[in-house]
DNA sequence: GCCGTTTTCGGCCCGACTGTTTTCAGTCG
């Protein structure tokens, strides 16, 4: 049993409990559950190493929880599970993505209507039998019907980069309405998830206006509910709004004060348990922290709670004794431990990168000449480029033979000199994107590979071996002296393809033996995940954040591979394509 | 059910909005 099939029903065990409106326990299962499916070990080697002891080693994991985990890993049930499913027989599952279902709705679905299903759910709502519950009515009944529809229709979440050009068009649209100070997304978009489930936006209103304040708010209420790419209006208040776009993507709204600015956009940006670790060390300092700010709470409540920060994160992180920490950081993954002794990361910045090494030209299945490319890394700030064209095995994209990069490399040098005869300081490398082939040899010969400036090498082949074969494969290509990075060493494709099956624990570690760079990919791949660039760092191996771009508006994507390098924890001194060019083709293997 | 600068018992994050009520439960983030 995986950790995603453990976390799941650890999952429906919290809403069970919550249907029974027991307390505190289903909040319990609720965290172990989130833990579990964003562990990077699996909690069944866990256990084969270190028994039960090791299990309630997780953070969230006590004896009772660590006794249930062991029944499902020895015997793939749970009795307790299966006594709360036998009590009340409703397929959660079904349920799951439907905004406005609840524990407890569910739960008197079942009871007044025997609902245990979608299907059942969906006759009771045609034959209006759900109107007449007490505590429903003709509206719960549309909106309920609405979930579904939205739920069949989009489903899933959104690649952060796919959503972000609207997210950013929003903004700018809020901000161009008179008295608005700020408009910000926060959430998951601030903390550069690699995928958001919605967005929420923060809207500040002038300060020297208080008079009108109320009358601005609602005008951006107005216009945001107004928006023509609106498909529907969950809910549209003086403060707050709630509303999903024509493209599936919720987006919510929040108007807030000046002074409680800070705060505010500290509360909506997350992670929900970094929220919770704040408000647990503001209530140990017996304070109290919320949206609206940092306050001495008044025991007698006879007056108003004292305001004692609010107005910057800053102040508030200060206030509580930590160290700034960056949105995305704030995961819960060590950050308020590293904070509070000084020892958190300085973040890779988004305008570290000198250069690009993994790109494609019209020489295979990019759009533009390398000419091209070169100009447009140019206007995106950068100094040097690899060009790294995928090698012959690759037939769909024409991929290059020995003879025809030889050709490409006259063109190279030909792109070189132009640029240096206008004086500009810009180099195009000599690069391959090498195919692995079946066995860990390379597509290329070594005669060729090693007269690559820099050599990436990928699988684009053969994704179903086992994972010790796979594993070994790659590693034979570390291995090569000519190999100076693997390229997209996971193989997924976020919301496509998962990736194929590896370990990357074993492959960081040949890296750090062979010194072989592994690659952050910065389009919709954003592979290597976070947890694994961790690792990385962990272990001294270094990484280059890549656009794979195949035409010149690829560079954007920078931005991505970026984020997805700072939520693992990267300083620039990692990231050899942050480094000037002599010092990054001197760290390359000869 | 878990956890500990409140340390083996007594706490556990907190506020806005909706729909259905007429004072509040449920959901969400």
């Amino acid at each position: 049993m995986d950790n995603q099939e453990i976390a799941k029903i650890l999952n429906e065990i919290s809403i069970y409990l919550d249907m029974d409106a027991v307390p505190f326990k289903p909040r319990a299962y609720e965290k172990v559950a989130e833990t579990v499916s964003e562990l990077s070990e699996e909690v069944k080697d866990i256990y084969t190493k270190g028994g039960l002891k090791a299990l309630e080693a997780i953070p969230g994991v006590g004896a009772s929880i660590a006794e249930k985990v062991e029944e499902l890993l020895k015997t793939g049930h749970s009795r307790y599970y299966d006594g709360l499913r036998k009590k009340t027989p409703i397929r959660l599952g079904d349920f799951q993505g439907i905004e406005g279902l609840g524990s407890k709705t569910l739960k008197t679905l079942y009871e007044k209507l025997g609902i245990r299903g979608l299907r059942d759910l969906e006759k009771a709502i045609a034959s209006g039998r759900i109107r007449n519950l007490k505590g429903f009515g003709v509206k719960s009944e549309e909106n309920i019907l609405k979930g579904i529809e939205f739920l069949k229709k989009s489903g899933g979440r959104f690649i952060l980069g796919l959503a972000m050009p609207k997210i950013r068009e929003i903004e700018s649209r809020f901000r161009a309405i008179k008295g608005v100070e700020k408009a910000v997304a926060a959430g998951s978009v601030r903390r550069r998830k690699e995928t958001i489930g919605d967005a929420d936006i923060l809207v500040i209103i002038k300060e020297n206006q208080p008079a009108s304040a109320k009358a601005t708010a609602g005008k951006i209420m107005d216009y945001f509910v107004n928006m023509p790419e609106v498909a529907r209006v969950f809910a549209r208040g003086e403060t707050k709004s709630a509303v999903k776009l024509k493209n599936g993507l919720d987006v919510d709204v929040r108007v807030v004060p000046a002074e409680s600015y800070g705060a505010a956009l500290n509360y909506f940006t997350g992670s929900k348990e970094h929220n919770i670790a704040l408000r647990e060390i503001a209530i140990k300092k017996g304070w109290k922290l919320n949206e609206y700010g940092l306050f001495k709470s008044d025991k007698r409540q006879a007056i108003r709670d004292k305001f004692i920060a609010g107005r910057t994160e800053e102040e508030l992180y200060e206030k509580l004794g930590l160290q700034y920490i960056e949105p995305e950081l704030r995961e819960m993954t060590g950050e308020i431990e590293a904070s509070i002794v000084g020892k958190l990361p300085n973040l890779v910045g988004y305008d570290d990168l000198k250069g690009d090494l993994q790109i494609q030209t019209n020489w295979t299945d990019g759009a533009n000449s390398i000419e091209e490319m070169a100009r447009a890394a140019m206007e995106r700030g950068l100094e040097y480029i690899a060009i790294t064209d995928h090698t012959k095995r690759l037939t769909i994209t024409n991929g290059l033979d020995e003879k025809r990069i030889k050709k490409q490399w006259q063109e190279i040098d030909e792109v070189n000199r132009k640029l240096k005869v206008k004086g500009l300081k810009f180099k195009v490398l000599k690069g391959t994107e090498c195919d692995i082939l079946k066995d860990g040899t390379m597509d290329l010969p070594d005669s060729i590979l090693s007269k690559c400036e820099i050599a990436g090498a990928s699988v684009h082949s053969v994704f179903n071996l086992s994972r010790k074969d796979q594993t070994e494969r790659i590693k034979r290509a570390m291995s090569n002296p000519n190999v100076d990075i693997i390229f997209h060493p996971t193989g997924r494709i976020l919301n496509k393809r998962e990736p194929y099956d590896v370990d990357v624990e074993e492959l960081v570690r040949h890296a750090k033996k062979t010194k072989t760079v592994l690659e952050i990919n910065a389009s919709d791949r954003a592979d290597l995940k976070d947890e694994y660039i961790r690792k990385c760092v962990g272990q001294g191996v270094k990484m280059s954040i890549d656009s794979d771009a195949h035409s010149i508006f690829h560079f954007e994507w920078l931005e991505y591979g970026i984020a997805q390098a700072r939520r693992g924890w990267v300083e620039r001194g990692d990231i050899i394509n942050a480094w000037p060019l002599e010092k990054m083709l001197k760290f390359l293997k000869d």
